[in-house]
DNA sequence: ATCCTATCCTGGCTGC
DNA sequence: TGCAGCCAGGATAGGA
């Protein structure tokens, strides 16, 4: 499923077809693809805009928009799970699951493609309506482990819905918590509020490793969802250590991986190497306890 | 504050 | 071969 690395290659290589490009004409598929605007009043805010940026920030794409050399709202993307989208000549035919199209002024057009139709692109002038919940960009610098330790002290929450919480940290989903955390020894149900700084360190520095791998290899592609707007698949899935990989052997220590559920999300553990503990500090030893073991 | 469940959707899979 | 039923999953809303 599309996140931070997926939705960065997207961003990265749409950009040289997108940017310079005017909106031209729109072909709404399916409307609610729009997230709540009429088509009608989707094409009276892009038709005549400049697209003159594309940026990620979590999930999102952003496409600036300028009109008369002013700013004029954005396009926000989201892919959800299986959206893709796509710079085509036109002739291209892109097939029962699209949702939008806008012709663009050197006559590609630029395709929405969306399976399960949870994927949206909306028009918002204002940015912040859709931003102002989304937590820390996990590869900016400003993210550093003690950062994710308050983090993880702020609230009393197990770690993987945490993780996946985007009000929190921003860009993580279920293939890249289940990774990240294996990679650093932590298990999913464990308390956030009792890990401590070392073990926050290994996870800050396992999802940053992560992370840049999977954007080096233009996301990881496991069914027929995610793929690059040159079609391609990911190439990151080849180094999956947990996920998707349930009875097959650890990566690290070759027990086999257990799958359950964290959430309502499928979710892959080294029972080895990630033993479940409630609570990971070392709980300081009440009064009875010492001279129990003094004796 | 946190957790749990339902909702949105479809294709693919399982089991009969 | 066909068909019913279940499942995955990101985000969000509403109830416990």
């Amino acid at each position: 499923m599309p996140e931070l690395p997926e939705v960065e290659t997207v961003a990265r290589l749409l950009a040289p077809r997108a940017i310079g490009r005017t909106i031209l004409g729109v072909e709404v598929h399916w409307e609610r693809t729009l997230g709540g605007s009429s088509a009608r009043d989707f094409k009276r805010a892009v038709i005549g805009a400049k697209i003159v940026a594309l940026h990620r920030r979590a999930k999102y794409l952003i496409f600036d928009l300028r009109r008369d050399e002013r700013p004029a709202g954005h396009l926000v993307g989201h892919l959800r799970m299986s959206g893709r989208m796509h710079i085509e000549r036109a002739g291209f035919e892109p097939g029962i699951h699209a949702r939008l199209a806008l012709a663009l002024d050197d006559g590609t057009i630029f395709h929405f493609i969306d399976v399960r139709k949870f994927g949206r692109i909306s028009f918002e002038a204002d940015l912040q309506r859709v931003f102002r919940r989304l937590g820390d960009e996990p590869l900016e610098k400003s993210f550093t482990a003690e950062r994710l330790h308050a983090l993880l002290l702020s609230r009393k929450r197990r770690l993987k819905p945490l993780l996946l919480d985007q009000s929190v940290v921003a860009g993580l989903g279920n293939i890249y918590v289940d990774e990240s955390l294996h990679r650093a020894r932590l298990h999913p149900l464990s308390n956030s509020g009792s890990v401590d700084l070392s073990a926050a360190r290994r996870l800050h520095a396992a999802v940053q490793k992560i992370l840049r791998a999977a954007i080096d290899g233009e996301g990881s592609s496991f069914d027929t969802f995610y793929r690059t707007p040159e079609g391609k698949p990911g190439r990151f899935q080849a180094r999956f250590r947990v996920y998707g990989r349930e009875g097959k052997p650890c990566g690290r220590c070759k027990s086999p991986i257990v799958k359950f559920t964290v959430g309502q999300r499928g979710t892959h553990v080294c029972p080895t190497c990630q033993p479940y503990r409630a609570t990971l500090k070392p709980r300081r030893r009440s009064a009875r306890a010492k001279a129990r073991r003094a004796r």
